[in-house]
DNA sequence: CAATCATACAACCGCTTGGTTGTACGTCAA
DNA sequence: TTGACGTACAACCAAGCGGTTGTATGATTG
């Protein structure tokens, strides 16, 4: 069913998970830039900063437009933002239990001694 | 310099891209759990569960507390909170360019063609 | 047109990953 | 003590990943 978000996550969390690409999206967060200008800041081969170039993509971090003969890259700022919705998403699950225990501890059962503080 | 900080996010980053370990983490947020456990909600061999732990551990995004033969998990809440720090950082140079547009737009330039850019 | 630039992509290679099975060790209950 | 349980880890394997080189295609320039 919604096996397509999973897919979707692990897409994402993937792509941020080398440096390269990771810096390759700081890079894009403020500005638009081919894949010849970002290639041209690292020592490997074209090839290669296009093929993490071609991961961000699918991940939908980034987005290309074609300007000339060059195709220039910029971050997808709200795909980024669903990322850190989804972490929210469980510390959510953990702010809950928080709550929950609270509830126990604040709970009006006069006999029981609550201590273990 | 800071590369530890990078070596950190990988392994942030790469324990969170597989759906296996999301899923051990969202379990794990609300109470302790042994490997046995955990190990019995999936399909796959024990040794194969124990492994993903191992990566969410060795990434931080959980420590195990020895109970009787148990070995039970709990998620580092603070460690997730950090991988968010991180995407607000990427979010936040985003902000300050539009910050800087905006400026531009605003600004009282009468003389200056701001081409070539 | 030809030459060049920017890009895309296929094929390949060594290393890592996610899974398996098997073995070994510490802890608990009879 | 014996046996079962919970865990850890080594060895292995197929698949995927990050890198390379080489080739093909489109747009721009002379």
């Amino acid at each position: 069913m919604e096996a397509l978000l999973e897919d979707r996550a692990d897409e994402m969390f993937h792509a941020l998970a080398d440096r390269t690409r990771r810096d390759i999206l700081r890079r894009v967060m403020t500005e638009g830039l081919s894949v010849s200008d970002l290639a041209s800041g690292y020592d490997m081969s074209f090839a290669a900063v296009q093929k993490h170039v071609a991961v961000l993509e699918r991940a939908g971090l980034i987005s290309k437009q074609r300007v000339g003969r060059e195709q220039r890259a910029r971050a997808e700022v709200d795909a980024i933002r669903s990322i850190g919705s989804l972490l929210d998403e469980l510390e959510e699950q953990w702010r809950s239990r928080v709550q929950r225990i609270d509830d126990l501890l604040t709970a009006d059962e006069p006999e029981g001694d609550r201590r273990t503080r």
